[in-house]
RNA sequence: GUCCCCUUCGUCUAGUGGUCCAGGACACUGCCCUUUCACGGCGGUAACAGGGGUUCGAACCCCCUAGGGGACGCCA
């Protein structure tokens, strides 16, 4: 047996709790049956995937004990296997499909498919479009092609009415109508593989015989299995996991949640705690215990155990969670050895120290001026933003403002954090120091500490976020109302 | 809008036709322990989404409705 996760590096380099999850329950699975558990780095889409966010989620599975095998030597390229490094591959399997007449090349413009699309949902149908809904005149696509422009390949689908049968493992026989499946893009124009030819390429490649995924793909496993039948390969066991949820049911996102496994690590959380409460989401030990070793949990694993109803992560649990493995699994030294390692080792003082050396006369200044970088949620409330200048409201708003512009950032860093937040000042019309102020106060717990965004590079950008909207609840938050009005503002700054 | 998936306490869940007027855990709460706060111990409140079937019997099987979620990209 061998299974894969297929890790997608994020556009802000956070490895994501979602990727740990379903790691997690391929790990259990592939070990609790003596196979193999492999990973495979998502990195087709250039804007997404950097070293940096490649590395970043590596080492945070690593972090939480998930060891992975290096699995087979496939096109020269051992481990967590990139995609781009075996680019070449796809293009041949796309090609292959193309001379089966399986698969076809398209040229299409960006604008032409939205125009097709906007008039079958004007219908009221299924958007999906099809070979024939895509084709081109012969003398079109002749001009096209010497005009030299771009081309994708797409795969032809079934036209005709009918469904096809996915099979999962936990919810039996699944229904889907062909009529949903469009042709869809397997080799991109650029020349890059789509997820779904990749996928399907890569797990025969590597012999993976069993998939567990989110559930958010069953919709695309009917082209996954018209591939495989394409391809005349044997098709891996399906099983599509649930979803973690944020408060509110919907799939859980960095917007109203924080989703990365650095922010968690950073709250103070211990790796053996997280993969626990992850283990409880969705499954339970025979026995119900609440807490458990992933040596404990691959042991007794069984993915029939899984619930289906997508749970919500809701830090409490694991918080609670979090303290019994302290108090019951470290030793004094031990847990000695755990908060140097995690806050006060030379490397992470070094990084503070610039900043606190000139504002120090005794070395106990030191505590007070670092504390809120080794805080979680800081214990702040009306009170603290007093010295700030502006009424409530507007303090309010330029958080809000401020947290919107943290969410779309994609790289973290003290000079792109520092270039939104003057942007946004200059946009709404304030100086840069006023926006500051209360950010001082969210961040930091006081508006005497150091540059704010300094301050934010070294927090990252889940917990500098969460921060931001905790002084939001702390100030009253914003009603639903209200909240309109400032997202109308917000599109009206951000138009201008 | 179309299709798919899901639905047990506020939350995580046990439960696969009788042992369930539904069990455990978090949270909340009462008492005990304690110089305080935690920890710990003992209790309490709180759920089978609704309606129809099938069956001697249904949280469990079937159908309908409702609610939630997901998918519908040259993202994964």
């Amino acid at each position: 047996m061998t299974v894969r996760t297929r890790v997608a590096p994020s556009p802000t380099g956070d490895p994501h709790v979602g990727t740990a999850y379903i790691a997690l329950f391929n790990y259990c699975f592939a070990r609790a049956h003596g196979g193999q558990f492999l990973l495979r780095i998502e990195d087709t889409d250039q804007t997404r995937s950097t070293a940096d966010s490649e590395r970043a989620i590596l080492e945070s599975l690593r972090w939480l004990g998930l060891d992975w095998d290096e699995g087979p030597d496939v096109g020269g390229s051992h481990g967590p296997y990139r995609q781009s490094e075996r680019m070449e591959t796809y293009g041949e399997y796309a090609r292959q499909l193309v001379d089966a007449g399986k698969a076809f090349h398209c040229y299409r413009s960006p604008a032409e498919l939205d125009e097709l699309r906007d008039a079958r949902r004007a219908v009221g149908t299924s958007t999906a479009l099809k070979h024939s809904d895509l084709k081109l005149p012969e003398e079109e696509v002749q001009k096209r092609r010497d005009a030299g422009e771009p081309f994708v390949i797409r795969m032809v689908v079934p036209e005709e009415e009918g469904a096809c049968t996915v099979e999962d493992m936990l919810r039996g026989s699944i229904e889907l109508d062909w009529s949903m499946v469009d042709a869809q893009i397997l080799l991109k124009s650029d020349g890059m593989p789509t997820y779904h030819l990749a996928n399907v390429v890569d797990d025969h490649l590597m012999g993976i015989t069993h998939v567990l995924r989110g559930e958010e793909w069953i919709n695309s496993a009917p082209k996954h299995k018209l591939l495989y039948e394409y391809f005349g390969w044997d098709m891996p066991q399906l099983c599509h996991l649930p979803l973690l949820r944020n408060p509110d049911k919907s799939k859980l996102s960095k917007r109203k949640n924080p989703t990365s496994i650095l922010y968690y690590q950073r709250m103070g959380y211990l790796p053996e705690a997280l993969l626990n409460y992850l283990g409880r989401m969705g499954w339970s030990m025979p026995d119900e215990s609440e807490k458990f070793s992933l040596q404990q949990m691959m042991a007794a694993f069984d993915i029939q155990r899984v619930s289906l109803g997508g749970p919500i992560f809701d830090v409490e649990k694991l918080s609670w969670l979090n303290g019994l493995w302290i108090r019951e699994d470290l030793s004094e030294q031990q847990l000695a050895q755990r908060l140097v390692e995690w806050a006060y080792n030379e490397a992470n003082l070094l990084k503070v120290l610039p900043h606190a050396q000139k504002r120090m006369e005794t070395l106990s200044d030191f505590a007070p001026l670092a504390a809120f970088l080794v805080s979680g949620t800081l214990p702040i409330n009306e009170a603290n933003f007093e010295g700030v200048k502006g009424e409530r409201e507007d303090i309010v708003r330029g958080l809000q403002f401020a947290l919107w512009r943290m969410e779309a950032l994609g790289h973290w860093t003290r000079d792109t954090v520092w270039d939104e937040l003057r942007a946004l000042a200059d946009a709404m019309e304030v100086k840069v120091k006023d926006l500051l102020g209360p950010l001082f106060v969210a961040i930091a717990g006081s508006s005497a500490s150091f540059s704010v965004v300094d301050s934010m590079e070294m927090l990252g950008p889940d917990m500098s976020r969460a921060r931001i909207r905790h002084a939001i609840d702390v100030l009253g938050g914003v009603s639903k109302k209200a909240m309109k009005r400032l997202e109308k503002d917000y599109r009206q700054l951000a138009g201008e």
